[in-house]
DNA sequence: AAGATATGGTCTATAATAGAGACTATGTTC
DNA sequence: GAACATAGTCTCTATTATAGACCATATCTT
């Protein structure tokens, strides 16, 4: 299908999004080389959007955050805050105190992607309750 | 830390973002009740954003989306449709040919998503560059 | 002075999850 | 008659996540 052709088939309310869906396509979305990919195989896990929203308002030390999101274990805390600094979205401060404590601040870079990140949330906030309704009906309707 | 005092703090460019997240944060994230984990977790899995990418156009067969994400079993393909129907972002179609093919289509639910996907998608764009320096710059300074 | 608590992790053992690939049934194409 | 396509499912294995012990040092409690 052609470009041209690609206008007169949307169902989407955000048009450049398609021609942009389509450009991406176009790479096949090969893991390696997409930038979507890339990108959102990161701040899509598990854990990632959450500590971004966990450190919005202030920088906070690894425990404080352990506090906020309590079912995360250490180690995956760990992990993430580290993929979190390589990707230059966070700074690690660490003050000498006895024990030394560590903390955590987004940098510029990862404080642009909150905006981003607060339309999705607003999104599921707002549409949580028709996907719940939705939830209960597939269920109803498909039994174990 | 009361919220009077917050405003203070702000680092972030989106004032009612972090007002927001002050009250996700009074329920603690605690997983069942948290609309946000509740539904990021879900679009925010391995598959679920890439598939919402390539049913953005038009409705797609199974193995047309197979196809546009080469690397998605079937298993973890037909588990994410599945929970995406369940959900309400897609409905699934029929149709009785020989043998049956499968089309797959957004909702508007899950058209009303493709927005602020987008959103995060523009920004992964925009932003790989940097974040790819970052990683070079991160793996440069601490060798395996 | 002993014991608990806090710090930011690491390490290991186990549990949950994802992936690879065979298999299904029917129909069309070579 | 063999190969291919359809949309899955099923099983086995590989990867990943979690739980929890452990570390060294210092402060607070009793």
């Amino acid at each position: 299908m052609t470009r041209a052709l690609a206008g007169n088939l949307l169902q989407v309310p955000v048009p450049e999004l398609a021609d942009r869906f389509d450009e991406w396509q176009k790479f096949g979305f090969d893991a390696a080389r997409c930038p979507v990919r890339n990108v959102l195989d990161h701040i899509g896990d598990k854990w990632t959007a959450l500590i971004l929203i966990s450190l919005a308002k202030e920088g906070r030390r690894f425990s404080a955050v352990q506090r906020l999101i309590p079912d995360i274990s250490k180690k995956m805390l760990t992990q993430t805050l580290r993929d979190l600094e390589r990707d230059g979205l966070i700074t690690r401060h660490v003050f000498p105190t006895k024990p030394p404590s560590v903390e955590y601040r987004l940098s510029p870079l990862g404080r642009s992607v909150l905006d981003p990140l607060a339309q999705l949330v607003f999104w599921a906030e707002s549409r949580h309750g028709e996907i719940e309704d939705a939830r209960r009906r597939f269920d109803a309707s498909s039994p174990a």
